[in-house]
DNA sequence: CAGGATCCCTAAGGATACTG
DNA sequence: CAGTATCCTTAGGGATCCTG
């Protein structure tokens, strides 16, 4: 009723929309990322686990689909190796979040409010919560001026083409 | 090496973190969500999708999952059909957001923001922007007291239980 | 402890053809 | 136009066992 889609002023009849999933990042992030587990992992990763069988136990997965998306996100960028040293332990190798990984949390963090609010009524047994203050954090929108917006305030701009500038180095 | 961990110092050493998949509400959104398809018929919707036949067109996806989806998302109250007449037509049914559908947004946003900066390097073909004044829209934390959140200042916390006050009807 | 190797099952998704 | 029905292929994911 409230028709909370986007303002489409620029929306083509057919073909060229920035919907078209070759062109379209949202598409893109899901070849990337694009499973339940990896998600999950991702979620570990952001709760600070490094090691391999904390992310098997605590993300519920098995160790041969761990193992695997591990790897992927490795490959993808968005987790790297390190290696750390317990005290009196000998050298071990973990996983933490690279910067393109931890720019997945607005991400994350929408989730885990949409399903807060939608799937426990806004009764999770856990928020996550600002440091400062221990208020919950949502993912809110915001454009690059400052102004808040909501979905209706949204609209689609497409470009013809980023510039083109053949600057430096092209092959 | 930032170290983009939440800080956890909620976590205790096993069970009972939010992690744990069936109080998680980023697993549960996966539930009801769960695969790519959803995602794309969701951004279409956004988009201003209505039809069938618009969803599978831009979605780029065949009929018969098309038609799953839909359903899913209907029986899952993000969708809902609402009957439309286009002037000297009969009427028809279409597919539109529901309240609980729109509340995605910010995850799709979110997304979108994600894989335009690390997909596209900030030159996707399309940007979501502002109506008003026709900046790049992208989701930020904010706390529930308005404050502006970075990934670092996040933490975790739990509660015992969601007041659990017996009310009005209990089976 | 961190995985690799196998085996198996199911779900996701496309293609094609057909119907109300 | 809005789907269904059928068939098929692949990918996701668990279980179990084994190895560096």
């Amino acid at each position: 009723m409230s028709q909370p889609q986007i303002a489409l002023s620029s929306l083509p009849p057919r073909e060229q929309w920035l919907a078209i999933n070759e062109h379209c990042p949202m598409a893109q992030m899901f070849e990337v990322v694009g499973t339940r587990t990896a998600f999950l992992l991702l979620r570990e990763a952001f709760y600070g686990a490094t090691r391999f069988d904390q992310f098997v136990e605590r993300a519920e997965i098995s160790e041969p689909v761990a193992a695997a998306r591990l790897k992927e996100l490795v490959d993808a960028g968005l987790l790297e190796r390190f290696a750390y040293q317990e005290p009196g332990q000998r050298s071990r190798d973990g996983y933490r979040l690279t910067d393109k990984g931890s720019d997945m949390v607005p991400v994350l963090v929408a989730m885990v409010a949409w399903g807060d609010r939608w799937v426990f009524d806004g009764h999770a047994r856990g928020k996550i919560s600002h440091v400062g203050c221990g208020e919950q954090v949502k993912a809110v929108l915001r454009c690059d001026e400052g102004h808040d917006v909501t979905p209706a305030d949204l609209e689609l701009r497409l470009h013809r083409r980023p510039k083109l500038r053949p600057a430096a180095s092209a092959a």
